[in-house]
RNA sequence: GCGCCACUAGCUCAGCUGGAUAGAGCAACGGACUUCUAAUCCGUAGGUCGGGGGUUCGAAUCCCUCGUGGCGUACCA
C-alpha cells in the first residue's frame, strides 16, 4: 500500500522533469534502510538510471528529490538525496497514523492479496503408505502446508494434494511383510526379507487384520496389501491431523493412473511426438534431448512400468486439471528426479513445463543434548512424527520446521525447544499475543469505535506502525519467493518490538483518548500476530 | 567422475532478483520486578561473510576456480 503511494509520487515528480528516457511504475524500487537515519523508505533510482539518462547519480537525485518534496510536501516529512545517489524518505506521522486506522478498521482480512484468479497446485509429503510419517516427512508438510496457506492468504486458488504411492513394488513388499508379522503371531517362525518393512507397527497392523478379518486367508495379495495401506493411510492422516494439516485431495496412483489407463494415455502421447525408443528390450524417453543428461526407462524390459512413467502420468494429470501453476514440494534427495520430470514435460509441451515449480527440502537432524538422534537405536529407524508429538508441543513444531529457509540443512534442537523461555521463539511470539489479550481483556469496556483520526508520535510507536505496514510486504515476500521462514522471522522481530515497547509503555492509563489509540495499536499487533502464526499453523493462544 | 544444496559472530541461522556502517536469537558479561503476564526488557562484547581470482560506480549477494561437509547419481520407489 505505502509503498506503492511512494512509487506513484515518485514518478509523478519524475515525469514533470520531463527526462528523455521513460520510467514506469515497475522501475522503481522501494526498500527500507537499515538505519533510522536514512529515513523510513529509500529508493535506488538514480543509481540504476543514471547511465540512460546521462546524469551523475547525485545530481540526478538531488534534482528528484527536491521535486518530490516540493510536489508532495503533504505526504512526507523530509526526502534526502546522499551518496552515493539514494534517496531517502521520511513520511509524515500522520500519514503512518491514517495506514494504522485504516489497517485496524480491516484487520481480519489485512495483509491478504487480490484475488489472483490463477490456480495452483501444491504437491507435499506423498510418503508412501508403507509405515508411519517420520521426521523426514515433517519438515515437508510443515512447509508444504504452511506455503499452501500463505499463496491462498496472498489471493491464488490452492488445492494441496498427497500423492498416495499404493501400486507397485513397495506394496508389494508391505503385503508380504505383513503376511509374514501375521504368520509369527500364528508361531510360525519366518523372517521378513531384506527389502520389505521391518519396523514393529506391522505388528498392529497384524494384530488388527487377525481381529477384524474372521476366516482369513493369506492367499490373496490383494486383501493384505490393502488392508496395510489403508490402516497406515489413516495413521498418516492422524499425524497429520495432530499438526494441523488437512489436505484438500487424496491421490491415488493406483486408482488415478494405473486403473484409468493415464499410464498407456502417457505413451500414446510421447509416441506421437517421438520421444520413445527401444533398447535393450525396455522402453526409454528421450529426455536428453531437452534438457536432461541422459535419457530413462519408462517400461522395464519385464514389461513392468517404472515410477517415473507413472509420475509423467500424473504431472500429466496435473496439468489436465488446469492450474496455472503445479509445485512440488520434495525432499532434497529427489533433486535429480527434478531435471528428468521437467525435461520430459519440455518435450511434450515447453509452455506445461514452465508450470511446474519445485521447492527442494533439505535434511532434518534431530539433536538431543548435542547428539544426533534422527534415528532411533531401538529400532534403526527415522523417528516417527508420534514419537516426536510426545516430546514437543505441535505449535514448536510447526514453527520450528519452518523457521529455517528449506534448501539448508537444519539441527532441530530438543533442548531448546522443551524450554519455555528466550530460547523458543514460539512461546516468545504466542506470549507477546497473550499479553495483548490480557490488556484488550481489561480495558474491554472501553469502546474504541467512536475514533476517526489517531496521532502517535512516540518512535516506539511510529516504527510498530511501520512494522505493521510490513506485513503486506512480507506476505509477499514469502509467497513469491516460496519461503515461510520469512513470515517465521517477521513474526519474531514484530514480537520483539512489542515486547520492548510494552516494557516501556502503559497502555491502561488515565488519558481515555491516549488509551484508546494504544489499545487500536496493540490490538492490530495482535492481530497481525494470529494471523501470521496461523498461516504456520501455530496457535495463538489467549492466556499462558 | 558428474550433478544439487550448504559454508556469514563461540553455537543455530537471516540477509543472496548487486546498494549505505553485514543482522537476529542463543550462549557470555553487566543491569531492570510496589507495574496492563519477568515465559519480559535494557546494555556490553563478539566478523578476513570458507580461500583465491574476475565482472562495476558498488559484491556476503553475480561469474570462474579451489577447498570442506551433506545429498544424489538404477530396467528401485
Amino acid at each position: 500500500m505505502i509503498k506503492n503511494i511512494i512509487k506513484k509520487k515518485i514518478l509523478s515528480s519524475y515525469n514533470s522533469l520531463s527526462k528523455n528516457i521513460e520510467l514506469k511504475i515497475e522501475d522503481i524500487d522501494i526498500s527500507q534502510p537499515k538505519q533510522i537515519l536514512h529515513g523510513d523508505y529509500a529508493t535506488n533510482l538514480c543509481m540504476k538510471f543514471s547511465s540512460s539518462i546521462k546524469l551523475n547519480p547525485m545530481t540526478f537525485a538531488e534534482e528528484l528529490s527536491k521535486k518530490i518534496i516540493n510536489d508532495h510536501g503533504e505526504f512526507f516529512n523530509n526526502v534526502d538525496f546522499v551518496k552515493p545517489g539514494f534517496i531517502n524518505f521520511k513520511v509524515k506521522e500522520s500519514v503512518l497514523n491514517d495506514c494504522l486506522l485504516k489497517i485496524y478498521k480491516n484487520k481480519n482480512i489485512y495483509g491478504s492479496g487480490d484475488k489472483k484468479k490463477k490456480k495452483i497446485l501444491v504437491e507435499f509429503v506423498s510418503a508412501n503408505p508403507t509405515g508411519l510419517l517420520h521426521l523426514g516427512h515433517l519438515r515437508n508438510a510443515a512447509v508444504g502446508d504452511s506455503l499452501s496457506r500463505i499463496l491462498r492468504f496472498y489471493g491464488y486458488d490452492v488445492q494441496s494434494e498427497y500423492y498416495i504411492n499404493d501400486f507397485g513394488n513397495q506394496i508389494k513388499n508391505l503385503g508380504e511383510s505383513l503376511k509374514i508379522r501375521i504368520k509369527n503371531i500364528n508361531g510360525e517362525s519366518l523372517k521378513i526379507s531384506e527389502d520389505g518393512y521391518h519396523g514393529e507397527y506391522l505388528i498392529d497392523v497384524a494384530n488388527q487384520f487377525i481381529n477384524n478379518k474372521k476366516n482369513y486367508k493369506l492367499d490373496d495379495e490383494d486383501v493384505l496389501q490393502d488392508f496395510a495401506k489403508d490402516y497406515l493411510l489413516a495413521e498418516i492422516k492422524k499425524d497429520l491431523n495432530q499438526i494441523n494439516i488437512n489436505f484438500d485431495n487424496w491421490f491415488s496412483e493406483k486408482d488415478c493412473i494405473h486403473s484409468n489407463g493415464n499410464l498407456d494415455k502417457a505413451l500414446e502421447l510421447l509416441r506421437k511426438l517421438d520421444l520413445l525408443y527401444e533398447k535393450d528390450g525396455a522402453l526409454w524417453i528421450k529426455t536428453s534431448q531437452h534438457g536432461d543428461v541422459d535419457d530413462w526407462v519408462l517400461v522395464k524390459s519385464d514389461k513392468n512400468p517404472t515410477y517415473f512413467l507413472s509420475d509423467i502420468a500424473y504431472h500429466l494429470d496435473k496439468i489436465s486439471r488446469g492450474f496455472d501453476r503445479i509445485i512440488n514440494i520434495w525432499g532434497a534427495d529427489h533433486h535429480s528426479h527434478v531435471t528428468r520430470l521437467t525435461s520430459s514435460i519440455k518435450g511434450i509441451n515447453d509452455e506445461d513445463s514452465l508450470k511446474l515449480e519445485f521447492v527442494m527440502i533439505q535434511f532434518v537432524r534431530l539433536l538431543k543434548n548435542g547428539l544426533d538422534i534422527s534415528m532411533s537405536k531401538r529400532s534403526g529407524q527415522y523417528t516417527t512424527i508420534r514419537d516426536l508429538l510426545s516430546l514437543v508441543d505441535k505449535d514448536v513444531i510447526r514453527f520450528m520446521m519452518v523457521s529455517r529457509s528449506s534448501d539448508t540443512h537444519f539441527d532441530f534442537d530438543l533442548d531448546n525447544c522443551l524450554k519455555d523461555s528466550d530460547e523458543n521463539p514460539v512461546f516468545y511470539i504466542q506470549y507477546a499475543n497473550a499479553r495483548i489479550n490480557s490488556i484488550l481483556k481489561k480495558g474491554c469496556s472501553i469502546d474504541l469505535n467512536d475514533i476517526e483520526t489517531v496521532f502517535l508520535e512516540d518512535i516506539k510507536e511510529l516504527s510498530l506502525i511501520k512494522k505493521i505496514i510490513d506485513f503486506e510486504y512480507v506476505i509477499e515476500d514469502s509467497a513469491k519467493n516460496l519461503s515461510p521462514h520469512k513470515l517465521a522471522f517477521y513474526l519474531q522481530d514484530l514480537a520483539k518490538d512489542f515486547h520492548s515497547y510494552y516494557k516501556t509503555t502503559k497502555i491502561l492509563n488515565n488519558e481515555i483518548n491516549e488509551t484508546k489509540i494504544k489499545l487500536i495499536l496493540i490490538s492490530t499487533i495482535k492481530s497481525v500476530l494470529s494471523t501470521g502464526l496461523g498461516l504456520l499453523g501455530v496457535s495463538s493462544p489467549e492466556e499462558m
